[in-house]
DNA sequence: AATCACGATGGAAAGGGTTGCATAGATTCC
DNA sequence: GGAATCTATGCAACCCTTTCCATCGTGATT
């Protein structure tokens, strides 16, 4: 190294020198499981505070393999979902010494692996939300690296989602008290996970002759929109949209072809994003995000431990009733 | 270290013996400004690439003392303001082989501050993005470090902001042009350096007699709807808005007094978010997010090669006019 | 032909932790 | 009381890369 100004930088060296103790010494009192005497572990800590000493992360990691960081790979941190989880992927990490890496891939499966395979070999392990995309690529990227998918299955890998069957369940129920009998969905992109699982739950919900099945839309506030017409034209008196976003444009359209909502149509949205609380107050199923992406990181950090093979957590979802619904009339 | 599986991992030992020349020379082959004969240089990239090696990061960062990341501070990752700085200064930051520590402070100062703290030496230097805050304990706590303030100004940091003075000035003129007069503002809180600015401008741009003064408000959305009967009250017949989300809160309100927008009241929102777009077609203030945070980045790392003392680059800020402004009736 | 300069390379130390092994001192047990 | 056990500590190797310094060969210069 030489030339550079390492000047300030408190090491282990520093504080066994003050306390006449070897650096070992030092370094297993300043490790959880270190074989040092109480009094000895007090001397190094008030030592420690006193130099304001930290930890130098790339030695550490150096000499042990472990990066004390993750990565977390996002299709786009604009999604205000997704900013959500990155949000609490990042907050539970730091709050157990871990930083996180955030990749966004721009709902790119190409950036997806690259980013993957850039990072592997410098963070411990990952967080992988990317709802799109085939499974196989994925796995094969992710071989070799510790895990979690977060909001989406992945034969093998633990993961951490949400019960989207209970959510459409819900809304289903929700839509049926009111009275309505004859429900749509308007359906996400084919290849998402969430899509997918959410389309099969309304059809095992709904039976076949009061269902309406609209989509798959690919962008969705503007595929809201364009389902408008064919959701008016299906005789539905409810839809389920696919996202909140979907069902924003579905509200957007439907007003501005005279159709009021709640009471010429009741919409509800999926997500339970705030925004769909700013301009409509839309009825929604909420979706744990922040939650689920701490749980993730927990289910992680004890992969990375050797605690498990794989392991699933569905979270609950929740139905929350606005004023995007309402009773059928007559 | 021994008992860990350090397999896998190729090392430029690996290269090294491969080729049968000294590791040295294999670092300086891989190194920009490196001392070696081409065909040298040549030859160890070739087995770099065959044998899939990947530079050690942390190994480099104890060596160098560069550890090729920078930190990023941002307030509140779910406000798509902020995201869309993230997403910016993530994906230029990974193209020039940096990686990008995000620390979401939650509005907090304390966090931030703490943030600031604990990161310090992990990175090589800070984009802070902390709208709110005094000046001084911030500057304090990023003593020492490299830092460049995006979205604010910090005396004696370089920065990089948009031309809020010239998004106001478009913002008056537009509705002058349409025959506005007596025009709000909405204000955004006093603790916020864009709220400030933006207030300032607006006083400068608009004659005392002419202009109407509200807010500060707090929680944006909520803080729109809750001035929106003072804005009716004032006789004014147009609103520039703190922000997109109190001019969404505004339009809401507006619309629930039957005051429909723009004929009633012409809105002027500022950010130019894309949420904006979606209930209603905002005319809005485009502010550059995802540039702005590349060329934080970039003015980072000019700043970390020593290149520079404090610079800063004031981005153009655009008036994008939608639905929400329409000429004054009489 | 001897000297110089220079370009390319190798050797080795350094960077800051962690950890296996050895050791010294204290404690326990028969 | 001596041997065995245990605890707390120190020593030193190791993680992988960078970089200073030394070396060696080659071509240029005088």
């Amino acid at each position: 190294m030489t030339v550079r100004a390492r000047a300030g930088r408190v090491t282990i060296h520093d504080i066994a020198a003050d306390l006449g103790v070897s650096v070992s010494t030092v370094s297993r009192a300043l490790t959880p499981g270190g074989n040092v005497s109480v009094e000895t572990r007090r001397r190094v800590e008030e030592a420690a505070g006193r130099l304001d000493y930290r930890t130098n992360r790339a030695a550490r990691s150096l000499s042990t393999g472990r990066m004390h960081s993750i990565g977390l790979i996002v299709p786009d941190l604009r999604d205000p979902f997704f900013a959500e989880v990155a949000k609490g992927a990042q907050m539970r990490a730091r709050s157990v010494d871990h930083s996180v890496y955030i990749a966004d891939t721009d709902r790119s499966a190409e950036l997806e692996f690259e980013a993957i395979d850039m990072m592997r070999r410098d963070v411990d392990g990952f967080l992988v939300c990317a709802p799109l995309g085939a499974d196989e690529p994925l796995r094969e990227h992710l071989r070799g690296t510790t895990a979690v998918m977060v909001h989406r299955e992945l034969a093998g890998l633990p993961s951490v989602t949400s019960d989207l069957d209970s959510g459409i369940a819900q809304a289903v129920q929700h839509l049926r008290a009111l009275g309505h009998r004859r429900i749509a969905h308007v359906a996400g992109p084919e290849s998402s996970w969430g899509a997918r699982r959410r389309r099969a739950a309304f059809e095992r919900e709904v039976a076949e002759a009061d269902r309406v099945l609209l989509g798959p839309v690919a962008d969705p506030f503007e595929g809201g929109v364009a389902m408008a017409d064919a959701l008016l034209a299906s005789g539905a008196t409810a839809v389920i949209a696919y996202n909140d976003l979907v069902a924003l444009g579905l509200v957007t359209r439907l007003r501005a072809r005279g159709v009021s909502v709640p009471e010429g149509m009741s919409v509800v949205g999926f997500d339970g994003l705030d925004v769909a609380t700013l301009a409509t107050s839309l009825t929604s199923v909420s979706v744990p995000r922040q939650v689920a992406a701490r749980s993730a990181v927990d289910l992680l950090l004890r992969a990375l431990e050797g605690d498990a093979g794989p392991a699933s957590i569905v979270l609950p979802t929740q139905l929350i009733v606005r004023d995007s619904t309402a009773p059928l009339r007559l």
